[in-house]
DNA sequence: CGCCGATCGCTC
DNA sequence: AGCGATCGGCGC
């Protein structure tokens, strides 16, 4: 950094948290500058938090490394504020940088992703609390003798403490204030989050967990980055093996950070985590107050905090001294952020490790195809835990082929899968019944005029709830009540609904199994955290017996009495347009099979489909994940997707119509063909109009060796730029790093 | 002739 | 991204 210091100032530059790529200039005034704790520093230096007008209001914002190139003196302004306590590490500062520089984003957008409000820079206000300060009162009374008698030993009490403990109203307590007994006075705050101890509780390990562990703790002991990938089966104890590896990593004083899905950040989970550790850790989602995220935002950065698991975007925390990030269930998409700066946090982590020379754990039962691939190159070391803890087997899986099968008509299991019930719910075990797809019918249409319901701003037909009564669009939201004619020719019950959704699944259980509690898990039934975890947990309790459910089941959660998983149809989603269908819907079936016989005896998974040769099928009937992943990477060579080439997606989306078709044929002229760039222009990627603009991607591939970003920024400053409400997204999806 | 609304462009 | 500056609609 080369900071000019003149003989009157000291000029730095500032990145602040605003749509700009580039750094700022600020003076550092002269006299002393106004600080929290009073004390003037003499010197600024890069990674120091501080408070910038800008434009008409004041930002914070970060001394960066930036040289300064900005030297108006007659327009530069002051910085108004340090703030002690936080400074931004060198390293965090390159991760900052890089990541802007990889995702095309603005630095100061990826800044902004990380400062949060001023509140998070100052110390945590002290505790109002009370003592004893003169002598008994002249007036004593029944309450006030209780009130002293807990206030013995003279230690200072919060009033609300003091009132609980003696069991007097409130007003008790401030009439010996107001006598002069009891003296108001400031506590330090309490530590957010206690220390967590390396042995606590010491797990008992299979042999095979245990190999698995010391490689966790060798790689955390040599202190510098190495990028292990944890394949684990479900049910084979990936979780106990990375505590290891925290264990390890507390040991050698570091701090550590453990990214989950935001959803498999369940009390279960941190229950875990308080068993292994003796005590919770920081907690970093969404749900969390301002405040709590405040304190832990400051908690790392000063280093009182030494573990956070959290959601995605706890991977921007400023931690002090990170040596070691452990990303659980590697493969989830949860992990990728979708708007304003486009990343994934998984491949984000490991670049942090890259950057700051830590270990980076990957943990997942079925490994995204990157990630099982950089580990077959040698770039990540692969640590397999190929069977389940204790002794259990795999579950038994077999395809139920529904050409030779079929359901009754107008029904959707098939007499094999409906026997495989009737046998678990006589052993009384309970049963999975999965469908990926929400709703009633996936489509609603006139069995008189052939009117098909779509929604009124997307290319999507509207998917009918029966149980809310309303027909919705699963893109943008948009719902309407089911009306009782037809909408086109009038005709009254004519409606149809066609395919099956979840709640249709249910209706056909209900009926074959009337005297069967049956439970309908589906994220649109649910409301809330809190009534999520009460049926998860009276699914555990093993008090339903056959849950039907959506996504939301694959997620991770124990269910102990599973013993059957049904899938009503595997082939949903193979015929989706998205490079990655095929491995979707093999990581969401085989984490949802996975589901049966996890800690007793043998479970079974049957699999409906119409298409069982297909390979991501059978590959799943044959437990063959090698299999898979062979096939996976071949299509994926040789359409120079992730993980063998760059994918940059750039949405255009517009109002109009021929406005976003002429800009994208504009663009696909543009895109220069050498280096082996594929583009997927307008007539291979279809417009469709989601919430009622017309839009679509063009994929521009590249394989690895060109260099995607410095070309498309050129190329975005270059070319005309989008008329009218014409909106560009540029969405890069990554490849391998180190 | 005047006031509110889309579009433009800058932030040290 | 946000926020002020700037030009255009038509209301009386």
């Amino acid at each position: 950094m080369r900071i000019i210091v003149s003989s009157t100032c000291q000029i730095v530059s500032v990145l602040v948290p605003v749509y700009v790529d580039s750094s700022y200039s600020y003076r550092v005034p002269n006299g002393p500058l106004d600080t929290e704790d009073g004390a003037a520093p003499s010197k600024l230096v890069a990674g120091q938090v501080v408070k910038v007008p800008l434009g008409p209001r004041s930002v914070l914002g970060v001394v960066w490394d930036d040289d300064v190139a900005f030297t108006d003196n007659n327009r530069l302004k002051d910085i108004e504020h340090v703030y002690h306590g936080t400074v931004l590490s060198a390293n965090f500062r390159k991760f900052v940088d890089w990541i802007a520089q990889y995702t095309l984003a603005q630095r100061g957008m990826v800044l902004r992703m990380v400062l949060r409000g001023e509140e998070s820079l100052l110390p945590p206000k002290p505790i109002k609390a009370l003592r004893l300060a003169g002598p008994v009162p002249a007036r004593m009374t029944k309450a006030r003798e209780q009130v002293l008698s807990v206030m013995e030993g003279g230690l200072a009490q919060v009033k609300a403490d003091i009132v609980e403990r003696s069991g007097v109203s409130a007003s008790v307590v401030d009439g010996l204030v107001k006598a002069g007994t009891l003296e108001p006075c400031f506590l330090p705050a309490p530590a957010l989050v206690a220390t967590p101890q390396a042995d606590f509780a010491a797990p008992r390990l299979s042999e095979q967990q245990e190999v698995a562990a010391q490689q966790l703790r060798q790689a955390v002991a040599a202190d510098c980055f190495a990028g292990l990938l944890l394949d684990g089966v479900t049910g084979s104890g990936k979780t106990e093996v990375y505590f290891e590896g925290v264990a390890e990593a507390l040991r050698h004083g570091k701090q550590i950070l453990i990214m989950v899905p935001e959803i498999a950040l369940t009390g279960a989970f941190l229950d875990r985590f308080e068993a292994r550790f003796g005590v919770r850790p920081g907690e970093w989602h969404s749900g969390q107050s301002q405040r709590y995220k405040n304190l832990i935002w400051r908690g790392v950065a000063t280093g009182e905090i030494q573990v956070v698991v959290g959601a995605r975007s706890s991977l921007m925390l400023p931690f002090r001294d990170l040596g070691l990030i452990v990303v659980d269930e590697e493969h989830d998409g949860a992990y990728k952020q979708e708007d304003r700066v486009i990343y994934n946090a998984r491949d984000m982590a490991v670049v942090r490790g890259h950057l700051s020379g830590f270990p980076v754990v990957l943990a997942s039962a079925t490994p995204s195809v990157e990630s099982h691939n950089n580990a077959l190159q040698g770039r990540y070391s692969r640590i397999h835990l190929p069977d389940r803890f204790g002794g259990q087997s795999m579950p038994d899986i077999a395809l139920i082929d529904m050409r030779a099968n079929p359901p009754e008509k107008g029904h959707w299991l098939s007499p094999v899968l409906i026997e495989a019930v009737n046998e678990t719910l006589e052993a009384g075990q309970q049963s999975l019944l999965f469908l990926n797809r929400r709703g009633y019918a996936p489509l609603t249409l006139c069995r008189t005029c052939g009117h098909r319901f779509q929604c009124p701003s997307c290319s999507t037909w509207l998917v009918e709830h029966r149980f809310r009564k309303q027909l919705v669009c699963h893109h943008c939201g948009h719902c309407e009540p089911v009306p009782p004619a037809c909408p086109a020719c009038g005709q009254e019950d004519s409606l149809v609904a066609c395919g099956p959704g979840v709640e249709r699944i249910a209706e056909e259980a209900a009926s074959l199994w009337p005297d069967r509690h049956i439970v309908i898990l589906s994220s649109d039934l649910i409301h809330g955290v809190q009534q999520l975890r009460t049926e998860l947990e009276l699914i555990s309790s093993g008090k339903a017996d056959i849950v039907i459910g959506t996504q939301l089941v694959a997620k991770g959660h124990n269910f102990p009495a599973m013993m059957l998983v049904g899938v009503i149809d595997a082939d949903l989603g193979l015929a989706h347009g998205d490079l990655r269908a095929g491995e979707k819907v093999f990581q969401t079936l085989a984490q949802v099979t996975g589901r049966a016989g996890r800690h007793t005896g043998q479970g079974r998974g049957l699999l409906q489909s119409y298409a069982p040769d297909h390979p991501v099928i059978a590959a799943l009937a044959n437990g063959d994940r090698e299999g898979f992943y062979t096939y996976e990477l071949e299509q994926r060579h040789r359409a120079m997707m992730p993980p063998f080439g760059r994918l940059a997606a750039i949405i255009l989306s517009a109002e109009d119509r021929e406005a976003a078709l002429s800009y994208g044929r504009l663009m696909v002229r543009a895109v220069p063909r050498e280096n082996d760039v594929r583009v997927l222009g307008p007539a291979e990627a279809p417009l469709s109009v989601l919430r009622g603009r017309y839009r679509f991607r063009l994929l521009v591939a590249t394989p690895r060796s060109f260099s995607l970003s410095p070309w498309l920024r050129l190329w975005l400053s270059q070319c005309p730029k989008p008329k009218g409400s014409l909106r560009v997204q540029i969405d890069v999806d990554p490849v391998s790093f180190v």
